[in-house]
DNA sequence: TTAGATGCAAATAGTTTGCATTTGT
DNA sequence: ACAAATGCAAACTATTTGCATCTAA
């Protein structure tokens, strides 16, 4: 849904098996329920996720199968509030960013990432092959800045 | 140490102040410790480090400080791997960039951030006053890179 | 066929809360 | 003087682990 849940999760499933990881029931069902999720999603929303589409995987599972998304980059943990992760489905081209109001913690994200040629030059600098990224800004929105 | 404690402090105290908090032992001894900290640590770093440089703070007070510190964007918390958060101090013009390869963990520090200009226009765009921002870059290290 | 993935339940680690006491302004 | 911050210990939540069972390749 958020992110073409079509060309998505056939997608990252094969990115399991070219990473050498089986493609498993569970892991797809947890792939779909990160789709179909909004935005931001904490490992409880996953769980109660894929608990309401009927699936039974358990606790456990669901953790090992989000460590591993995260090791592949299909998923990354950003911390917004609170003290669990929130997970953000990485799109095909690996660019996420949002802003983060530090006071009322309203998250805005952003539709482009306009920093391609930089980054592009940076892998290169520092000889690493990217597979995504994340850019967070922090900021009062409207409703809480001091300024008004 | 890691990013000129001598003046950091102060300046910190002061955005307390600023902001309507007291400016505390605790959270002085709190600065410190993060400022003499390398890049990265956990709640447990700063718990370990404020203990041994002789003080008592509990475990709540450095909870609750880490918090309050976050929420003024004095740091932020990131994730890099396993399930704690791992803080990141900002500096005065509150860039932070960093690469995390998503197979070994390993962080590496970016001194410069080039976006300067288009996160003025991101910020105009959206109405918010920018505090800080944390650039996360995954992609994999020359060791683990799948090329070589 | 078999290495790898899952489910369960118990163990662990990390974080938060309530309340009496202390501290900065 | 008083609101705000702290310390303690208990409560809570989130995550991890071990092991038997199951499943994709």
């Amino acid at each position: 849904m958020a992110t073409n849940t079509e060309k998505m999760i056939p997608y990252c499933m094969s990115r399991l098996s070219a990473a050498g990881y089986k493609a498993t029931a569970a892991r797809k069902i947890v792939l779909q329920a990160l789709c179909e999720l909004p935005g931001h999603c904490t490992s409880a929303d996953v769980l109660n996720k894929v608990n309401q589409m009927g699936s039974d995987i358990g606790r456990a599972s669901v953790f090992r199968i989000l460590e591993l998304f995260s090791k592949l980059s299909i998923i990354r943990p950003t911390y917004v509030n609170g003290s669990t992760p929130e997970y953000v489905l990485l799109p095909k081209n690996g660019h996420h960013a949002h802003i983060v109001c530090p006071k009322c913690n309203k998250v805005t994200e952003l539709k482009i990432c306009p920093f391609e040629p930089q980054l592009e030059q940076i892998a290169a600098q520092h000889e690493v092959q990217l597979t995504g990224h994340i850019l967070e800004l922090f900021g009062y929105c409207a409703a809480c800045s001091p300024a008004g």
